[in-house]
DNA sequence: TGTACATCAGTGAACGCGCGTTCACTGATGTAC
DNA sequence: TGTACATCAGTGAACGCGCGTTCACTGATGTAC
């Protein structure tokens, strides 16, 4: 399950064949529709842990900040080159937004409670007075960041991708750290 | 090939057949071959085409406003429930940047240059001292609204939405509008 | 303890479909004489 | 002006491949008696 999620984010939905996955694990595609209804119901439970899984790296990393360095450790992992270099390890949706804004709707409900219950996770690192308002902001930051990350490894110049990813970072710091 | 472009920004790169994409224009799908080597130089192109589709609305928006007021509109525009709901004919970033961050190589090479042309036009509207600050403002913002817009396409429910939009476009303009 | 039977994960061949690409052919248009 | 020929966009059948899904079967494991 853990490496189905890892090969979404690589490969992105249509580029995955369950035969593929299955040999991974010395298996035959066959017996894959034991365990599945089919392809799609895949794909939801391995957006939700990829959600889980990039959660519980964040959780461990923030754990050894000191508290008022929590956000800045986020932001910085976030928009790291190493993140940028490994989409299979990291946020779901940098590496599969784009794509499943044109899944069927019963999809995007499914997928949308992950993310809901990772932003929520999330929510309580950032800035605001109220709980809504950390929300709006973490919603701003954690689309603006995934946005950055995204083109970054769209651009085939290893300059200009570092160049993007330090010009976010320093934005994001100055905006929400205070 | 407007049409081209307009089709996959709809539907992404694995999402439209040629023969679908040739039918719509009254051809059938053999014809293809004369124009094009094969479908990835249609997809380079469509991309670019869809840059200058959306850089000419843009241009043409902005003429209208003061120029104390074009970044307010560029914003207000692309963050906007319009914006969101049309990706046939809004920013190729926003509808296609996941995905071509698993193209090959040389695809993104092409692609970059578009997206390069593009940034370097909206940074002229962009605050900065120097244009080097101009234009990292500039892949900033756009790559931040693009992932706004994006996360927003995926969300199921309207009013989350709307919220994501409202947010981020609150955001942006404070951040850059002074 | 041993035997019969049910369960169920996994196998691998097969089916069907979508789609990129090729290719021999058609038919309209334009040019040379 | 009329005829022969070249060019080339477009046609539609065919090929080949990848892949999701199905299905009859195997073989290991566990349970009932």
């Amino acid at each position: 399950m853990r490496a189905a999620s890892r090969h979404f984010r690589r490969r992105g939905g249509k580029g995955v064949a369950i035969a593929d996955l299955m040999s991974n694990l010395d298996l035959t595609h066959g017996g894959f529709y034991r365990h599945f209804d089919n392809k799609e119901q895949l794909m939801v439970e391995a957006v939700a842990k990829g959600f889980e899984d990039v959660r519980a790296n964040f959780l461990a990393a923030v754990k050894e900040a000191p508290p008022a360095d929590q956000l800045k450790a986020f932001i910085e992992q976030y928009l790291s080159l190493d993140h940028c270099a490994n989409p299979a390890d990291g946020c779901p949706i940098a590496a599969l937004a784009s794509e499943v804004a044109r899944y069927p709707r019963t999809l995007r409900v499914k997928m949308g409670r992950a993310m809901q219950e990772h932003i929520e996770t999330l929510a309580k690192f950032m800035p605001g007075a109220t709980e809504e308002e950390r929300e709006r902001n973490c919603f701003v930051l954690v689309s603006g960041m995934s946005g950055a990350l995204t083109v970054a490894r769209t651009t085939a110049d290893p300059e200009l991708r570092k160049t993007i990813l330090e010009a976010a970072k320093e934005f994001y710091l100055n905006a929400f750290f205070e």
